[in-house]
DNA sequence: GGGAGATAATAGCTGTACTTACTATTTCCG
DNA sequence: CGGAAATAGTAAGTACAGCTATTATCTCCC
């Protein structure tokens, strides 16, 4: 068995084609938000007000790691903070115009990727891959 | 369009999922090595005495990467390097025993972990699912 | 044969990812 | 009510993952 053939390497440098593209077709268009980032304000934008667990939660990311992510995103003036009046441990994340605007402008860009990141395979076998993924990552206990 | 349903986001959720079935299998067995250790180590006993560029190129990685996953190595006792006599700008890498006998000891493990990535799958969906992922990345400019 | 350009490795920087440990709350339940 | 368990967030630590810049060599070509 060689180790280029295996499923997780292959699935490895699937996800370096996917973010490389992403980052490449985003600086291009102008903007300057990762992968990751975006994921976050798609949460955000959709749902005003989350939490950081929940975003977590929503993304599938760690507790630790969004924080981080968060902490980024306030800093460009995308989104801002607040401890919550309900849970004062939670902290209430709301996107600002700035924030907004970001991610609409970002998003036919980010519709694009999406297309790009599997140009070799057909619009049919494009199809049945997204639906094999989603199926073993659904069985492998998918919380979306 | 679902961020959820994105081609990029799914793939980034497969290569977590990927990662930690890897690493939760690989310390069950009792060894410490990362998806990536564990590519460079493959590609160490394959061709030893490569250097640093090669195993960039073989596992599709960034040269300033590597240095640090081989250090990791090194300092685990698995390969020792040496400045080549033919460039002396490159490192070459060798395997020791301790190395080759840790790769051999978890090669029957990680093969494990390919199908446990895709246990959602049927093998007539597996063998697609990998058919399209190479095909995909084939299309992106390869270099295996 | 000598200089321009390419190449190997490293350093420093940013941004994930996940772990464990810790603090501050909240909630659940006897 | 009151304490145990659960939960939100942060901190510190390890390990990628890629970028640019720098240094040391090497190679190619005029």
């Amino acid at each position: 068995m060689d180790a280029q053939s295996m499923a997780g390497h292959l699935i490895r440098r699937l996800h370096q084609q996917s973010t490389q593209v992403f980052t490449r077709r985003i600086q291009e268009a102008g903007f300057d938000l990762t992968p990751v980032q975006f994921a976050a304000m798609d949460a955000i934008t959709k749902h005003p007000g989350i939490d950081q667990a929940g975003i977590a939660h929503r993304i599938a990311y760690d507790r630790a790691t969004i924080g981080g992510v968060i902490d980024r995103l306030e800093q460009k003036g995308f989104v801002t903070r607040n401890v919550s009046r309900h849970d004062r441990r939670a902290r209430e994340v709301w996107p600002t115009d700035a924030g907004v605007q970001a991610y609409d402008a970002t998003l036919p860009v980010v519709d694009a990727v999406q297309d790009e990141i599997l140009e070799g395979l057909s619009a049919h076998e494009r199809a049945r891959f997204l639906e094999l993924a989603a199926k073993a990552l659904a069985a492998a206990g998918d919380t979306p």
